[in-house]
DNA sequence: CTGACTGCAAACGTTTTGCACGGTA
DNA sequence: TACCGTGCAAAACGTTTGCAGTCAG
């Protein structure tokens, strides 16, 4: 899908800044908003960070994007889409994202609590394959 | 072991105030900064916020607690302990601790990325077993 | 054409820092 | 006693807001 029609499907107007927004977020895959000022700023000098603060929130509270808070890190925002891990390599500091069955373990964790599970958020700290090659 | 041995097997100076802040930490399992300011300001009124701010860092960086970052909350903080995930009842708040066996995942994820895994970070939003059944 | 969006500057809340004093080991 | 830790006030930083002008639908 596009990011014009994702915007549109979520009731924002499309605006430049805003596909550039989506733009940063697609091409780095996790994008902190440093990352997202510096490219954007690159193609739209004068876009502005409230811009940026106010369309990550709106994008949030419609679920268009969400956020990525990581221990010592600071957070990083990516395209909404299907449930998976994080594995951040603690050297490189490369993120990438790893597709886990969360059912499985959900209902797993279900049954021991006796609660209602919602979703998962899981995240690794490793050191890559590439970095561990490059030792 | 006591706060006070605890900060001493740190190499950190036992003062009134380190102390006051573990027993926040351990009375609530884990704790915000409002709740640590309150906490301590009942007990030590002039306890100051920077001082607060200054052992959150220094207790972190030596590893004696740790920060726990969840989507949608301020951070928390609690004494370090064997590794855990965190249920959080998106119904009435409360975060509870829960054990699981993080090897197993990691061995698993390990050989499925070739990378080498060092710790994992897991959370549940859930609805609680009280908060499901007060319903 | 109209309401939503933007840029700018100012306001705000949070975290950090400098400094003189006080307390732990 | 020496040095680390503290409190206070100010500085620095990150985020939000108000407003007037602009643009997408």
């Amino acid at each position: 899908m596009t990011h014009m029609n994702m915007l549109k499907n979520y009731n924002l107007k499309a605006t430049p800044q805003r596909l550039c927004i989506l733009e940063v977020l697609n091409s780095y895959g996790h994008a902190s908003l440093d990352d997202i000022e510096k490219f954007t700023k690159t193609k739209f000098p004068t876009l502005s960070l409230s811009t940026i603060y106010r369309n990550l929130k709106e994008m949030l509270k419609k679920g268009l994007i969400s956020e990525v808070k990581l221990a010592n890190k600071k957070d990083y925002y990516e395209i909404e889409k299907e449930s998976h891990a994080h594995l951040i390599c603690t050297n490189c500091g490369k993120i990438e994202d790893f597709r886990v069955d969360t059912d499985t373990i959900i209902n797993n964790i279900q049954l021991l609590t006796s609660s209602k599970i919602h979703n998962a958020t899981i995240s690794f700290n490793t050191t890559c394959k590439e970095c561990l090659s490059a030792k």
